[in-house]
DNA sequence: GTCATGTCGATCCATATGGATCAATCTTTC
DNA sequence: GAAAGATTGATCCATATGGATCGACATGAC
């Protein structure tokens, strides 16, 4: 039990029922209070705007809503992200042809100029704050974080009775939840 | 490997150089988003509200400025959802003797009521959440998370440089910390 | 004692966030 | 074809957020 380096009252709490919320919130959330902090200062941008970036970059010609199946975040969110990409100059969209609503976005080169870099740091943090695990301990974590992001019920609760989802929120997409018809 | 529940796009984003990065803020981030619903809807207050009491409720004569060392947020954050405590009757201060500075913070037993049914909850959904796993595993995966949160570079990052913490922002607690001196 | 410095927690204010709504477009039904 | 309904993405607006500052108190040097 490696608890070296967390103070009592944070071993305390990860020693209670609700350990494991706590701790895995203690970690992204303490992650992200530091890298957004970082990426907001050093490029002038909302975290999201690089998360669409970063999906656009992967999957050219994705349309707007699909991005918000890879970052769970409020369509708006998405939204005004995107259109911050298109002013710096990072996305364009071409027109759809089949859908006259949909965008569908690419990177510019100078999008994925940027975007490189800002990689190559996440990859450098990744480093980082994994680096108490062993190569071996991180598959194994990894394994297991799939498995709990592959669940059921990550999007969508059913103990919360959150299912009455508005439609600017978070929606668990059919595509992503295939064949699921709960009981 | 279970991809079965994902869609096309994770499963490649879970494939890439970033993927546990990718992968745990998608838990969590995901998590939040239909937990603090739930929250806000339910009980009309912030989440850091409920995770203060939470605080307040386990170490009884807590400092606003300790609780800060459990949820990794911004001090007036805890400032004010302490405060939306106070005004709803759930906390009360007494004053420290030691200090005039200090709050030292108790719950009241409507506030020990309250919590009681959003820890029953919240202990509901953790379940829910980490259905997908055995109980095995369960551990294996908080085993590993630990270690990942009592490493050194979670709150401070040296790769991203962020180690000019503004006073009003996350700082690695010198007691979070112990003995630490980096190389 | 006084003055400088440090720390705790509240408040100010500009910005980010997210629920709701909207216009535009597509699909379905008759 | 027209009308109803669904879907995409933008915008409105009230609220939350977080960096900076402030006042109160504490501590240390002289």
């Amino acid at each position: 039990m490696s608890f070296m380096a967390l103070n009592e009252k944070l071993t305390t709490v990860f020693a209670g029922d609700l350990r494991e919320l706590m701790l895995i919130s203690y970690i992204v959330l303490g992650n992200n209070a530091v890298t957004n902090r970082f990426i907001e200062g050093s490029y002038q941008m909302p975290v999201h705007a690089w998360s669409s970036l970063y999906a656009i970059d992967r999957f050219p010609g994705i349309r707007a809503k699909e991005i918000r199946s890879i970052f769970p975040r409020p369509q708006n969110t998405i939204s005004r992200a995107i259109s911050l990409l298109e002013q710096r100059g990072y996305v364009r969209q071409g027109a759809s042809e089949s859908d006259g609503r949909e965008k569908r976005l690419f990177t510019t080169t100078q999008g994925q100029q940027i975007l490189a870099e800002m990689t190559a740091m996440s990859l450098r943090r990744q480093a980082e704050l994994f680096a108490p695990l062993t190569a071996e301990e991180r598959d194994t974590f990894f394994g297991l974080a799939l498995k709990i992001a592959a669940g059921q019920n990550l999007l969508q609760s059913v103990v919360l009775g959150s299912n009455e989802a508005p439609s600017s929120t978070l929606v668990a997409d059919p595509i992503l939840n295939p064949g699921v018809d709960r009981d």
